[in-house]
DNA sequence: AAATTATGTCGTATATTTACGTCAAATTTT
DNA sequence: AAAATTTGACGTAAATATACGACATAATTT
């Protein structure tokens, strides 16, 4: 079996997960901080500043698009990536009302 | 190959991600929240509540643990489980400081 | 037009995560 | 003491993520 049980879970939770994933590896935080950084550069760029090969950013990046927290504007061979911050200050609200809802009560044990 | 490639990058950012990720999957969010809710409760009563086996739940708590997010004070056979909000805020601290680093400027594009 | 540059696609190998069944151990309950 | 309960360890199958080489395509530069 093994299916995918995500999908049983509350809708709210599965999308405040599927945020917290895009965020789960080094390489993708390290992507948004060079683009905050530059504001602005080519995906190219971001491989040579990275310990990682061209393809490979390449996916980081698809996920993050995917996420609609970057934008890419094509400009000829180019491609001109930047940060989206409406959907990042968007994300940054549903960690803060994930955070509030555990964080209510004080601890019973310890 | 396919090294680990996680560990080329920033310590601090390899930690960010590794808090990002245990928060990557809706039925630890699901755990975290039970918690907050009951307060404590033991292992068992978390995988009744969830649409996952004992097991399965089981090895999320583990990933708890391993971040410090959960405290398991072991009472007889049972283990009462609870949130950790000392290390809650903290990991907070974590998301905040990464966030305003990302979201410092405008962007350019769009 | 040929060479270069930059992106995107595809396939694939490896690693990791997710999910669970089975079994062992320890404590309660009967 | 036997049965039940609860946890924890171990193994494993399937799914997903990570990393990259090879190739195709399209625009720029020479």
């Amino acid at each position: 079996m093994t299916k995918a049980k995500r999908d049983l879970f509350d809708e709210g939770l599965q999308s405040a997960a599927s945020y917290f994933k895009v965020l789960s590896h080094p390489a993708r935080l390290a992507i948004l901080i060079y683009l905050a950084r530059t504001k602005s550069c080519i995906s190219g760029d971001i491989s040579n500043e990275l310990p990682l090969g061209r393809t490979t950013v390449y996916q980081h990046l698809k996920e993050l698009k995917a996420l609609d927290l970057i934008i890419g504007e094509i400009e000829g061979v180019k491609v001109n990536y930047c940060l989206n911050s409406e959907k990042l200050i968007q994300m940054q609200k549903v960690f803060d009302s994930f955070l509030k809802e555990i964080k209510c009560c004080e601890p019973l044990c310890s």
